[in-house]
DNA sequence: TGTAATTACGGGATACGTAAAGATG
DNA sequence: CATCTTTACGTATCCCGTAATTACA
């Protein structure tokens, strides 16, 4: 009987917390409740106490969760560390990207790839949190910040500038702001982090600058505001690799260019990350080529194209 | 699809070095072919280099082996360690036994057992050859002769006293042997281990006596011996617990009794063994209860019965 | 030429999802 | 009473073993 998949259903529903939140993520109800109860049938042993509320481990259960984790980890590095030897850019490769980045960048610019290796196939997964790539059996991220050191791989896909852009509509209506202060009678689109303030500082000439923005519209999801400024709602401060595309397009245009707009969040450079099991796999290597090319290229578009605008 | 059935299948293959060899152990060769063939089309490496005539590991191969042995006993140590808080004595019970005392003395004692827990089935494995238990997922084992230390409980069933003993049928032909020199006009049927003399070796008040024996037949099986002597083909010098049985029913007599036989192939006492994760389950706990008091009644029987009939 | 791996195929087990039932706070 | 687990059931899938095929020494 299918062993393995039975343990990963056990472990998806302890992470989960319940049979039905783990069905959602795949299969049915059923199923996960029929594969838990032949995973309990086979170790002679109750895994999980179950009432239609609550779900908690037995003890032998929590023992049990413990090995099940290290093994489904285990098995993931081990096909991990075989794929390294694959030398044809086909099959499936796993990459987890931000929602921004992805939706935005990097995913319209998949069709390119998936022409030129028509055997290969990729598995987006959009989230905004780090995971464990080797438990989630993940094979290259995006992650922006800082990243820590481990035993993964890190290349900088471009740094972290941060620029102020409006959409042209938006300044024909409300005029350029030529400094930093001007900005306070403007509509400025704010992320709202509950321990943020609505400020955004600037920097010229070693001469640091804070303004207190404000507008009628806030978020804590990046694409909201940036497609909040295309149509024309604000001002954003917003990463400059997010923004290439509209701004080479003419939909967004950059404004006081020559002030450098300082991090409140801190570091959040953008980086292509994956694991470092002995070798890498040319699947892998081909798609960090892809990334570093695509923001390259984008890095190049986007300064040949945005004076002519300007 | 059965991932852990192909890694468990690609170990197979890898251990026996070929298909239908490892086809043998369960299922068909096609089956195993199609195992493995998935389990590569997965892992999109091959694994194996496969001609008619030989089977060779690739790299990937290599590597994913060493994973998958690490994997297999990892899942087993799981379930062993969750077992351990089983409570009821049911399910499968796995037993490595020598062929020799498996089928002499254990077996022929089981029906009681599994009269005594009806919901118990034994899946009994005879082997003359100590392997892994945690590996082979084995729960229970009974070895012969030192147990190393290790992670693995080892209790002692009987000591190792050998004896000489024939039948009475010979005995009536051949008389009685008096003294240990008398067995030089003996038929005496001996172990044919290479490295080993065929002669046996005696004590008596602290005095030494060796004598060179020989016979029509040898066998390097004892259980051919044990079968020979009470078909009264001539002596054997045999571990008394082997022989409590056939000397309580009479099929055999204990001859020299007063001397005793000094042991040549080292120490030989019989030990029931069993992994200490931790935690012992009661099933195994009731089956090594099970063989102590099989040994210890099999000695009682022995010590009433024997003298009885002498 | 013989042995061993591969492939084709039909029958059967089994695992799936839908839906109804049971349980619990 | 709403939600979550469990169970019943019919279907479809997938997996197995037999047997024919291919490849290799």
């Amino acid at each position: 009987m299918d062993e393995f998949t039975r343990i990963q259903t056990f472990v998806k529903v302890v992470e989960t917390g319940s049979f039905s939140a783990a069905a959602r993520h795949e299969s049915s109800t059923s199923s996960v409740a029929r594969q838990v109860k032949s995973l309990e049938d086979e170790l002679g042993v109750r895994l999980l106490n179950r009432t239609t509320r609550s779900l908690s481990l037995t003890e032998p259960g929590r023992v049990f969760y413990e090995r099940a984790c290290a093994l489904v980890k285990d098995l993931n590095n081990a096909k991990l560390a075989v794929s390294s030897f694959q030398d044809d850019v086909k099959g499936l490769l796993r990459v987890s990207l931000r929602v921004s980045t992805g939706t935005t960048i990097i995913v319209p610019a998949l069709p390119a790839l998936l022409e030129q290796y028509p055997e290969l196939r990729i598995d987006v997964s959009l989230t905004d949190e780090r995971c464990d790539l080797v438990a989630h059996n993940i094979d290259v991220a995006v992650w922006i910040g800082h990243i820590p050191d481990s035993n993964m791989i890190a290349r900088r896909l471009t740094p972290s500038q941060r620029i102020v852009c409006g959409a042209p509509a938006y300044f024909r209506r409300r005029g350029v702001p030529q400094v930093p202060a001007d900005l306070r009678r403007h509509a400025c689109i704010v992320y709202n982090i509950p321990t943020h303030r609505h400020a955004w500082t600037f920097s010229k000439d070693g001469q640091h600058e804070e303004v207190e923005v404000q507008g009628a519209l806030r978020s804590d999801n990046g694409l909201v505001l940036l497609s909040a400024a295309q149509a024309g709602l604000g001002l954003i401060v917003v990463h400059e690799w997010m923004v290439r595309l509209p701004i080479a397009q003419g939909q967004l245009v950059r404004v006081l260019a020559d002030y450098a707009v300082n991090p409140t969040v801190g570091d959040a450079d953008l980086h292509v990350v994956y694991p470092s099991s002995r070798g890498v796999s040319r699947k892998v290597r081909v798609f960090v080529d892809f990334l570093l090319q695509l923001f390259q290229g984008q890095a190049a578009a986007g300064a040949a194209a945005a004076p002519a605008r300007q």
